[in-house]
This record gives C-alpha cells, structure tokens and sequence, in this order.
DNA sequence: AGTTTAAAGTAAACAATGTTAACATAAGAA
DNA sequence: TTCTTATGTTAACATTGTTTACTTTAAACT
C-alpha cells in the first residue's frame, strides 16, 4: 500500500521557504517547479492549489525578499548615536554587502527580469518606500546640517543608490576579485562621493 | 513539388543578423531557434550546422556586441581636440546612451547571465581590453595634469566604470522615468563624481 | 561526363520546462 | 453518515534546446 500523504499541511509555506533556500544558493533562473515538488515530495503540479502560477510565487518571494533587504539595509539609517556620514558610510557597506551575500536574491529584486513583479509591489517615488525615503530624508539632514550641497535631494539620492548600485552589481556579475579589493574600492568610491557631494556649494 | 531550398547560401550570417535585430527590439531570453528558423527558413536544427549550440552564437552576439560597444563609446577617449574633463564627460554620456539605446544588448554584455561566455572573450585586468584600459590611461593623464588625484588607478578606473554602468541599470531596468530627469541626473551624477575624484589631495 | 564525397539541409525523437484538465482522497460541516 | 471543498495525483500539451538518422545538393576527382 502506498501511502500518498493527501493534504500535506503547509505546503504553501514549505514552498515559499525551500524557494528563499534555493535562491540563497542558485539562480532563480534554475529554481523549477519540480525542484520544489522533489524537496516537497509532492507532484509538479501540486504548487498550483496554492498559487496562480509560478510568478504568483516569484512575487512572494519577491515581497520576503524586500523584507529581508530592508532588515538588513536600513538599521543605520536612523541611528540617532551615530554622525550623519557614519550611518551614510555603514548603510552603504550594509548595502553593497547585501549584494555580496545574497548575490540571486539581489538580482532578482534590482534586475529587469521581473520588473513588470516588482513594479507591482513598490514605487520609489512612493512615500512609504521605506528605503529610498530613508535615504532622501538622510540627505536632507545632511543638507540642512550644510554637510551636502543644497541641490535636489531626489537626484542626489538617486546619485548615491546609483554608485552603490553600481558597484554591487559589477562584484556579483563577475567583474571582479571581489575579496581582494572591496575594502579599498568601497572606501575610494564612498570618499568620491561624499566629497563630490559636498564641496563647490 | 516542394521546393526545399537545400544550401540556403550564408545561413550563417543570417543567424548572426537576425540575432542581433532581435536583440535590438526584444530581449535575449526571447530569442529561441524557433525565431530564427523562422526567420530564415530552415527548420529549428539547421543551426547545429553552423554552430555548436545555442551559446556559441550567443558567444557571437556577444563579441559583435562588444565590437560595437567599443565603436559607439570610444571615439572621445583619445580625441585630442578635447580637454580631459570633457572627454570624460562625453564618453560616460555615450556609455549611459549606448545602454539606453541598446538595453537588451547591455544587458547581454554586462549581465550575469552569460558572464561564462564573455569570460572567456574579454578580462577588465588585461592591457589590450580596449575600453576599460583607455580609461585607466586617461585617469592616468588626469593625474598628471592634476585633475585627478593621485590614487590608485585602478580603482578609480572601477569607482567611474560602477557609477555609470549603476545609472546605466537603474534606467534600462526600470528604475526612473528617463526622459524626463535623465539630463539632469546625469549632470549631477557626472560633477559629483568629478569634484570627488579632484579634491582633497 | 560520371562518380564520389562532404557540406548543409530535413524530420523525428528526447528530456525538461510551465501549465491545464480530469480525477482521487481526505477533512470538516451538515 | 453524507456532502462539499480543499488539496493532492496523473496524464497530457506546447515549447524549449538538442541529438540522431536520413536527404539533398554542390563541388572535387577521376
């Protein structure tokens, strides 16, 4: 008699986390559908009870992902004890490291491959999109404590993400010997910018 | 009787146009055998005539990529008409147009992708690397006019490759609304990069 | 010219992909 | 207990890249 174990319990929730697992390690280009039911121990087609398809699924993973980002991004930025350009330098590190450790959740939350997903879930014009406010807001501080040139805090802000961007994207793609000489290209370019964003005013 | 057009003739150059065209509109991970035996004619294998599998005309693309890539962004570089600072600006701004022009193929260049491939083509550290060396050169220049302070080339060439090639993605993979505020990011992108390689020395 | 050979095409089959449809089982409410 | 619904399964599809065996044609060699 074989026993088919029907009804699995949290199958939804199992997927969801053998997913987040599987990106930490490879490609979301790699994550199948029967990945996920070998790991689960269920059909291929079981994950369809539980979502529409499988970018229904890509974009909770997507959401846990901007979660995971922000957790792990954001905790200098508002940390009263520190100077405004110590939480600049340490949430740009937290940033480009993110990059490093979680290289194919990053590229699936910042590449185009599914933008048309992200775009659903967050605006960085928005109010409330945590992080990119969090950083104009910094900007202006700056701007007001006269440590950042008095200019339009949306460009500058788009100026700093864009650098950080930048070089997070060309360690992880493989561009780089990444262990050797991050320390010292992030300081050079944190130091490029900070200067470049001060001086001249 | 069925004419079969046996011996298409230069089925080979075909692929490699046909390939690039479609690049140009749409992106890489839509180009299937399919599009180009359709394209051409053939049937879906007749590839494997011409090349040893799919990746080796992607390997293709990608050198014609980079043939262009290198025609379209270099031209300033050495132009001695020009001052340096000038120079500089120009060519960030053809290497941020080329991206917004031909975002696909950006992509297919600079992306993780098919980093294997372009590994095998090109290596940033290498002395006749076209582009990425007549930028290590012009910083070099840079220094010893005083434009530029003196650090690290190297790293600095890495400091303005990643400010660019991170506007560069931000924009192609839809991060901003580019027609309207890209002039003037760009502006402020390229003076805060220019101040902060300048001063403090 | 006639024959041979190799280049360059085809068609048919493969396994893997996402997805759908029809069916099966189990759990809980009536 | 019975009905319903949630949650599984299996089988089938079209599409993907790829391989194998076959076919046609062009060119090279007597």
């Amino acid at each position: 008699m074989i026993k088919h174990d029907y009804h699995h319990g949290n199958l939804k929730e199992e997927f969801i986390t053998i997913a987040m697992d599987f990106i930490a390690k490879e490609d979301v280009e790699k994550l199948t559908l029967k990945v996920l039911s070998d790991a689960t121990g269920t059909s291929r087609s079981a994950i369809y009870k539980h979502f529409k398809n499988k970018d229904a699924l890509i974009e909770t993973i997507i959401e846990k992902g901007f979660d995971k980002f922000d957790a792990e991004t954001t905790p200098y930025l508002k940390d009263k004890n520190k100077t405004l350009i110590d939480r600049f330098y340490l949430t740009g590190k937290l940033y480009v490291e993110f990059a490093k450790n979680n290289p194919n959740l990053y590229r699936l939350l910042f590449g185009k491959k599914y933008a048309h997903i992200r775009e659903r879930l967050l605006n960085i014009k928005d109010e409330d999109c945590s992080g990119f406010a969090a950083l104009k807001k910094m900007i202006e501080d700056g701007q007001k404590q006269g440590i950042l040139k008095k200019e339009d805090s949306y460009r500058q802000a788009i100026v700093i993400w864009a650098t950080m961007h930048g070089i997070s994207s060309l360690i992880i793609d493989g561009f780089m010997d990444v262990e050797e000489i991050y320390e010292k290209v992030y300081n050079t370019l944190f130091e490029t910018l900070l200067v470049g964003l001060y001086t001249s005013q």
